[in-house]
DNA sequence: CTCGATTTGATACATTATATCATTTCTCAG
DNA sequence: CTGAGAAATGATATAATGTATCAAATCGAG
């Protein structure tokens, strides 16, 4: 993991393995269970849930993945990285999904909803639905 | 589970399971896994995890129990029942956790974020965070 | 180089959830 | 009332998701 907990933020402090996961993601460009990775890494050596659960966490704790609670699984960040100002939909049927950048002002609307009691650290916020596409088809 | 699906809405209508289930989520008043709530039940007859589902299931529709995405875990509604403008607050120390309702203005507010080619059937607002309480504790 | 700390690998298991079929209960047409 | 079909529930088995723990390898400071 090289350097990384020194300047949490440069691609290329990625950890090998995490840099396998996160090209995996990106490849698939749909939401990815982690055991989905594993098989999608398995060749390039990782074989084990928790080397992907591990390289996931430090993905998503630098904002280059997500993770869809919804959907118990992880896409990588539709913008390369970025902060908890985002939410997603997607379609229950064919699991597309939509990332969604929150703006200020809609992100100061919600952290205003948060009990004063509550230190905030992590807001989700998943739409789900279906797609026109999905809706034709039905 | 008598005649419930002819009008979704008496609580009378619930299944002796339903009531089981949504008995123990009230005694807790604090979130529960399917699990917790399987061996809360055990003595009253219900013994096998596909019974609690299909009961939360239920209860879930009739928006009287709340599932928690982040936390894998459901509560009791704390209105008795409510639709799908609500969101929760909770502490990821000591799983406390607190309902909010969405008035009009912000649950209009989100929606208006959904893309337009996603018919929205299911929002998931979930704020997870640390209460003053364990603040201190730390 | 070597000690200690951090990261990775591996094993094993815990937790959450569902598919499937068998059984019982309910409904209502006759 | 009754028996056939539908609906709900019970039971079994297993799938899918996630994590605790320890061992081995790697890295960096001294």
């Amino acid at each position: 993991m090289a350097t990384k907990h020194q300047h949490d933020h440069a691609e290329d402090d990625l950890s090998a393995n995490e840099v396998r996961v996160l090209e995996a993601l990106r490849d698939s460009k749909e939401p990815m269970s982690a055991y989905a990775i594993l098989d999608r890494v398995r060749p390039s050596g990782i074989s084990h849930p928790p080397t992907v659960y591990r390289a996931l966490a430090g993905l998503e704790s630098l904002g280059m993945v997500h993770r869809l609670k919804s959907l118990s699984a992880f896409v990588a960040c539709g913008h390369g990285r970025c902060g908890g100002r985002f939410a997603f939909a997607f379609c229950r049927q064919c699991q597309r999904v939509e990332e969604i950048s929150l703006d200020d002002e809609h992100y100061d609307d919600l952290v205003k909803l948060v009990p004063k009691d509550i230190h905030l650290e992590q807001t989700t916020l998943e739409f789900a639905g279906l797609c026109s596409a999905c809706q034709a088809a039905a």
